[in-house]
DNA sequence: CGTTATTGATCAGCATACTGATCATCAGTA
DNA sequence: TACTGATGATCAGTATGCTGATCAATAACG
């Protein structure tokens, strides 16, 4: 077989790993809480308020499966409220809390950080080069996944 | 805060995830069923026969708490054998079965093609010049997560 | 030689991701 | 309006990954 450095699916899985623990790294540093996960869905509700789980989970890619527990927790931690639609009371709409706003004011510096850290090995054209090449086969392969990532509603 | 798809971090994501979603449809399609990480597993006991599992775990690294149930799902389908070292009794020799062997043996077209089926999107230049910077990234990051990379035993 | 530190493996517990099923609700149509 | 299909959400079950703890066995040291 071929070495594991020389599969994209490994390399793909190795760079996720590492993306992950330097930004829960960095967070923890800051004095929060809060998984990749949690924060892309915290930063989404926040540019757009009263987003059912559903376009929420479309914007961000994730499982509709998945996304229940990731809201479970946001309120959990007092970030987010989730409310029963009027209009279509199968839907959720999710909002913001004052503490969720606070928290992802505060944590932003950190985020930042974390993305730097992630590309620190490399020089800032090749770091915009791995986002464009990354941005283009994931575009090429998005339907490909369960949980495709879809532009607005 | 800025697009998702300009995070290092949610492009990480999104790409494992692609990744991942290929690989499991490919190899089912060829009639089999084992996870990304149940192959690169599989595969190096086959390099690397009698090796023990923190060994394994540092080739392709899984963090030495993950691994234990990997192992446990590759012996209960009958592709490797678990066995007590009589050299140092904590560890666990791994070793193929004739049937590991066998399956690794057909499942290797389906894995080389779920690997450019995920790079789809690029031409030839682009995947290879993609895998040079996650293998700069990675090794600039190896030591930032709890399960890094190591070399020989 | 005996005490201490380290190491290989496992376990409990939690958080993504997924498969597939179910339930309530809504939309479209006869 | 009654029926059918689609949709939003949730649940049960499985597989990574991690944190931190534990246990047995080995290594290192005085």
């Amino acid at each position: 077989m071929k070495e594991p450095n020389e599969m994209p699916g490994h390399l793909a899985r190795r760079f996720q790993q590492i993306a992950v623990a330097v930004f829960l790294a960095e967070v923890e540093n800051a004095g929060f809480d809060l998984t990749p996960v949690q924060y892309a869905a915290l930063a989404t509700i926040n540019t757009h308020p009263a987003i059912d789980q559903i376009t929420l989970a479309g914007l961000i890619a994730y499982d509709r499966t998945t996304i229940t527990g990731v809201i479970d927790r946001l309120v959990q931690k007092n970030l987010v409220v989730r409310e029963t639609s009027s209009r279509d009371r199968r839907a959720r709409e999710l909002k913001m809390t004052d503490e969720g706003r606070r928290t992802l004011r505060k944590i932003t510096p950190a985020v930042e950080a974390a993305q730097r850290i992630m590309l620190r090995g490399l020089t800032e054209k090749e770091a915009a080069e791995l986002m464009r090449l990354l941005q283009k086969a994931i575009a090429a392969g998005n339907e490909l996944s369960r949980a495709p990532q879809r532009d607005g509603g």
